[in-house]
DNA sequence: CTGAAAGCGCTTACAG
DNA sequence: CTGAAAGCGCTTACAG
């Protein structure tokens, strides 16, 4: 299990340039030599070191994956989609979670740099200034904010954050809600302050003025901390759009604890469609992001960018967010 | 970006040795050339090359995980386990999932062969005879089957999946359950094995023959598919005992939709405990597997090896897993 | 303290 | 078709 190519060579009898052609299948060799490498590879379970290979020719087959963390359904999605793409198209991911804070990306960078033929980021929280980009491999960004000036340079997918909030807001004005809250996702991520702008965007054309704004977070807990919040005020909104599922799912559950009824009382719109989200009672309410869709178009980009060493201008999608209604909101009960 | 060390030596007026034991501290170098190289090396924005490192130096701080599928909360709290440990040694993490057959993972394994310092595997669809360890890179073996005779050379931590599934069985029998079902997850999974024997030790020892079992699978829609069966014979069972939650809430969802009440009419009762779990309506009683802790132990035991160049022979742990008693389950109503 | 040299395991022109 | 040789970018004894 530690042989070399020299060792195949020696087992062989023939030349260690030979063993490499034949392995890689490069050019023609006597038939009766490539067969003694290949019986002598196989026999001495012989893998050749990737290492030195890749020192060699550029590529690695390594596709890095930089994420913010990996925990969740939103990001077992994402990973679930970069899988399959990567399975079919014979890479092997590498992936560095938590680089949450500007330093932590630059070694997450270096974690991966050399080691793979290209990257792909999310990276919300970090600004356009800190999110210095690595230009000599390929990359494409996913829900992460590139300097207008650094688009060309890059590939760039993501959602639309804040017309898929402001549409939520929107559907339950319409419904005849007036008093709406908003609980807002953490204000380092873009697509968090974008969310929320689009909430505001909403209730301002509508003329509405009485809303609740409150700074809760990703996480259940935030959503349960905010309906202590939202219960000792005066009275209740009576909807209540919410930055994303996991925190509208804590929001629903420490409300009902409560006594309060959803939709009845108070109707709750989340945002990422996780599969809890279905599974909930009353199910969620929620703009619906085709995560697994995105990574799977994600790596498929930058695998085409790998193959073909593509240097055209870097594009840019936008992608719909889709409103899911289910059962967490209603109109509101007269009086 | 592409500068290599002897651009940093040139640029400083060193030689390569010099700038190379002012990177890695190996020794003592003069202060003023070390400023010298610092500087340079900021500049350039050099960052050495990990291919020609590892081909050196045995190392890669590279850890390799080796999974059946990324999808789901189950893998997602493993990941998130295992990425918390790796963030705080300064390892990285290659990930290969989709081995689901004997020959992926023999792919599997080259494909991060030499690029990692130690694998962690959870492959429970594998026989002890396809999976052919790798006997020169420290292994953690997480719930998979191991052959007796290979327990020396590889750590192991499993859960207790007969054990938890027996229990669970046994509590609905005490709850006073007489006619029960198991549905079971996919055959080739020993955990799926184990936890169907598990079953059915505790309906023997209970001396209850009156029991249906239905091979469903570990998703949602194998829960589903196997609420329509149940619906189809003469009475349904008072209990249905199943593989794992996802299914168990499929087969939930899917049997109210057809007006049958849980716990009142069907008490079900899942394994794994996932976030989902805790979240649905009613809530699902299932097997707590400690997954996220499972995966830092196993990180830590890892890197511990790998550290210490630990060669003691293979240590297997055997989790307990806990009954967490939700809403889903009741006692059977009189008649 | 420091430089020249060898070598990690491969691939790829270069000459036969 | 095939072997000897150079070289990918580093680290580490080896001599100063």
């Amino acid at each position: 299990m530690a042989s070399t190519i020299r060792d195949v060579a020696r087992q062989a009898g023939v030349s260690i340039s030979t063993v490499s052609r034949v392995l890689n299948k490069t050019c023609a060799v006597a038939q009766d030599k490539r067969e003694r490498v290949e019986k002598a590879a196989v026999d001495l379970g012989y893998i050749p070191n990737p290492n030195a290979r890749s020192l060699l020719m550029k590529s690695t087959g390594g596709i890095g994956i930089l994420l913010p963390h990996v925990s969740g359904e939103f990001f077992s999605e994402f990973l679930t989609g970069l899988d399959e793409v990567a399975k079919n198209n014979d890479f092997f991911l590498l992936i560095s979670a938590s680089h949450d804070r500007a330093s932590e990306w630059q070694s997450s960078v270096q974690s991966v740099y050399k080691r793979v033929d290209g990257l792909i980021v999310m990276a919300p929280q970090l600004t356009p200034r800190q999110l210095n980009l690595v230009t000599d491999v390929p990359t494409v960004f996913v829900n992460t904010p590139v300097a207008p000036r650094d688009r060309q340079l890059v590939d760039i997918i993501n959602f639309d954050n804040l017309g898929g909030t402001r549409a939520a807001t929107e559907y339950l004005i319409e419904l005849g809600h007036r008093k709406l809250a908003y609980l807002a996702g953490p204000e380092r991520a873009f697509d968090a302050r974008e969310r929320r702008i689009g909430f505001v965007a909403a209730m301002d054309a509508a003329g509405l003025e009485d809303y609740t704004i409150l700074q809760a977070g990703y996480v259940q807990e935030a959503g349960r901390a905010a309906a202590t919040t939202l219960l000792a005020m005066e009275d209740l909104p009576t909807a209540v759009v919410v930055a994303n599922d996991y925190c509208a799912l804590g929001l629903a559950s420490e409300l009902m604890a409560s006594g309060v009824r959803i939709p009845e009382d108070v109707s709750i719109i989340g945002f990422d469609n996780v599969p809890s989200a279905a599974f909930a009672r009353p199910s969620l309410t929620t703009l619906s992001v085709p995560i697994r869709e995105v990574g799977m178009q994600a790596l498929e980009m930058l695998i085409s960018r790998i193959r073909l060493s593509d240097e055209s201008p870097g594009r840019t999608v936008n992608l719909p967010v889709e409103l899911v209604v289910r059962e967490s909101t209603s109109t509101p009960l007269a009086g």
